[in-house]
DNA sequence: GCCAAACTTTGACCCAGATCAAGACGGCCC
DNA sequence: GGGCCGTCTTGATCTGGGTCAAAGTTTGGC
């Protein structure tokens, strides 16, 4: 998840971006259709929650449209959102009967997904199948370490701009920038959401956001469209490696 | 890494673990054989590192015995551990040219190790190396995310327990409970280690450690050497859910 | 068009953990 | 044995971000 492999998939290529992620790394006709036998699609509406942590899960899939987040919870309500799944992630862990996050909807979602068990028994017969999951999971976990540095390390402020900076550029591959060259995108994410992903409370993430807006970093339409005139000045702000990390 | 899967590798059936992690699921040894050829060991003082974030690396291993670990570091020095090796963790990503994270041994270190690039033909040719790798780096996906919890929403206190927690956890599966059914471990990390781990300053780290001490929580003989007498009691002061999360 | 609910902003105050500082406790080399 | 260096502890103080509170804004239902 969120990073520039992912982003690296064509767009234009097929309706279903699971064939490329997951099932069709190169593209061989043969499992698609042996594939297509098993898969559904599911559609779920923002806020609905698509499983629960514990629950048995006897399916695998992708995001096709819409945006979905992985969190944990501990007794006394405290949450920590442990990724944030974007049209063309993945979810589901083969050889795992039960979801070890909860997952929910945050905007109207499509999920293309295969029934676990003849999804498992296709990856055993088609050697490619794992070997791409195990580079999208290498992904993710990449994703999950980074995100380590961001919650042991950063300051508030620098996580607001790790965050705006991670779906600027997940967004940036799909969205233009506009004429001035700014990149524009919409938060997908209320100021809560956005709490729960960077650690933080919502007053905080709110009070950080206007200090972005007044320092002139970002500049805001409403709430949630946001407007990034200097991309570096943005990384900078966040404290990433002039590289981007694990970008690179 | 860190979790009770990797526990179940029976320690009596070899010397080298990596046999059983990453290449031989199911022991079929005419795999074993051809491997043979492209493995070799490595040794490392305490204090060495083993890579450097961004570097080649052309090997891929598990560790033999000692302790290593996966840092990021910051332009301006602040450091975050992301994952802490122990005896059977697997290192590299096939598939990746160059390290993600620095890696440093913080006692003395033996790895087993496998030329990157015949690893991969081999990984390509029989399949369930693959899907072992899938299964590895999806448990040490669990554990990163689990991390972030601590990382993202837990207190001082609540950190030091969950990081005594997993190494306790790791280590009872080896050392023995002594008669009194306490378990008891050595620290293999120094106070600043701990916090770069947890996302602490040392003092802190130190100032809870003796905090738990002064609670009865633990009890220390010198600086290292601690005793649990009441595993459940720390698991509480962990606020980890009675299941213990993800090691369920 | 109005109301209610959800989301967001901003202010005032507080506290957990950072920072700064000073010793204490080993080991290890000479 | 003595001195040195790395590690650890403890104290005093400071501060970033949490908490509590209130009011503003947007959205959707009727």
């Amino acid at each position: 998840m969120l990073n520039e492999r992912s982003l690296s998939i064509p767009v234009d290529c097929t309706e279903c971006p699971i064939r490329h992620r997951a099932v069709c790394a190169r593209c061989e006709s043969d499992e698609l259709e042996r594939l297509e036998e098993i898969k559904y699609y599911r559609k779920f509406e923002a806020g609905q929650t698509v499983i629960w942590s514990g629950d048995r899960m006897d399916f695998v899939g992708s995001v096709v449209s819409g945006i979905a987040t992985l969190t944990q919870t501990m007794e006394d309500g405290r949450t920590q959102m442990v990724g944030l799944l974007l049209p063309s992630d993945f979810v589901g862990r083969p050889g795992r009967a039960n979801a070890a996050y909860d997952v929910v909807a945050t905007t109207d979602l499509v999920m293309c997904c295969f029934r676990k068990a003849p999804f498992e028994e296709q990856m055993r017969q088609t050697p490619h199948i794992a070997q791409r999951l195990l580079e999208m999971t290498l992904d993710e976990l990449d994703a999950a370490r980074e995100w380590m540095l961001v919650l042991g390390r950063k300051t508030a402020r620098e996580k607001i701009a790790s965050l705006l900076s991670i779906i600027a550029r997940r967004d940036a591959s799909i969205n233009m920038r506009n004429v001035t060259g700014s990149i524009v995108f919409d938060l997908p994410l209320t100021r809560e959401a956005m709490a729960d992903y960077l650690g933080l409370t919502l007053e905080t993430v709110s009070r950080q956001i206007s200090a972005l807006r007044k320092d002139g970093v970002i500049s805001l339409e409403g709430k949630r469209h946001v407007t990034v005139p200097d991309m570096q000045r943005l990384l900078d702000e966040a404290g990433d490696d002039s590289d981007g990390g694990v970008f690179a």
